[in-house]
DNA sequence: AGCACA
């Protein structure tokens, strides 16, 4: 028999408080939040020399997000971010989690709840004067969620690619990088189709040329339409412009870029592409002997020059 | 394998 006396229930239960939605009033949050629940992400995988705005850019776009801090004096960067609720945090790390932040580093992510939450002052970024760059924090400022512009990140433009059968490969998936989180669905402006052939053919590409912004195609039939080969090309990402040229038997095409890395791209994604109207197999593509508009070196001057001095004109 | 343009 237990004298426990009367039961505690009474009508104190308040039912818990849905999420902050959208508070009738712009009230002054004390900063000293809901109590305990840890509502920031720690993050690390970061490269070296991250800066903060950089890491402040990629989760800007997360929903819930509030600020977000690295400390560098840790031998690796440690990234905080703070997410106004637990689950927003929580769906952030997940979406972060192995993220690659850095192509060319080859780093990625690695996300946990952190231990602590991340203290935000309150005026923060534009007050803390110049003392301590690395201490400033990076808020969630005023772009809300709402008008949510394209994410920033552009989806690396590769065609969709046919079957190339030389090396199997399946369609890469879309590039989602929130892969599976939540977030409104937002019309976005499809990142530009961009056409691909929809035929690959194995194609040797024996001795090419040192990378440059002008692309050599080769193997074209000597009746290949040259709005076919305009339409593929004229839309890759960073094309300048093309030159067809009509040879005896064959027809051989230059194609300019911007720069190297999209001359280079093109060289890659559409080697071996096949052509309707060529009449060929695929198309070989080289990198050019000169980039566009550069007149060819002085053969039998400079070139042969023994201690490689250029000479100039 | 074929590499122009200025």
């Amino acid at each position: 028999m237990a004298g426990a006396g009367m039961h505690p229930y009474h009508q104190q239960w308040v039912s818990p408080p849905p999420p902050p939605v959208v508070p009738p009033m712009p009230v002054e949050t004390p900063t000293r939040a809901s109590a305990d629940e840890i509502r920031t992400v720690f993050i690390t995988g970061l490269p070296p020399d991250v800066k903060e705005r950089e890491l402040h850019n990629l989760l800007r776009w997360l929903p819930g997000f509030e600020a977000s801090q690295i400390n560098f004096k840790a031998e690796q960067p440690m990234g905080f971010a703070l997410f106004s609720t637990a689950q927003y945090a929580m769906a952030a790390k997940d979406a972060l989690q192995d993220l690659v932040f850095d192509a060319e580093s080859k780093s990625a992510l690695h996300t946990e709840m952190a231990k602590k939450n991340l203290f935000v002052k309150r005026g923060v970024v534009s007050e803390s004067s110049s003392l301590d760059q690395s201490k400033r924090l990076r808020t969630g400022g005023d772009y809300s969620h709402a008008g949510y512009a394209a994410p920033p990140f552009h989806p690396p433009p590769a065609p969709v690619w046919g079957t190339p059968g030389y090396i199997a490969t399946h369609p890469p998936p879309p590039y989602d990088p929130y892969g599976g989180y939540p977030i409104p669905q937002v019309a976005m402006p499809t990142p530009a189709p961009i056409p691909a052939p929809n035929r690959y053919a194995p194609v040797q590409n024996t001795k090419d040329n040192p990378p440059c912004n002008t692309l050599f195609i080769g193997n074209l039939g000597e009746n290949v339409n040259e709005e076919e080969v305009r339409s593929l090309f004229s839309v890759q990402p960073g094309f300048k412009q093309m030159k067809i040229l009509r040879q005896e038997r064959n027809t051989v095409c230059f194609i300019e870029f911007e720069d190297v890395n999209s001359a280079t791209n093109v060289h890659q994604n559409l080697q071996g592409a096949v052509l309707t109207s060529s009449g060929r197999g695929g198309m070989r593509i080289q990198f050019s002997k000169n980039p566009f508009g550069r007149r060819k070196d002085n053969v039998n001057g400079a070139a042969a020059e023994p201690n490689g001095a250029p000479t100039y004109p």
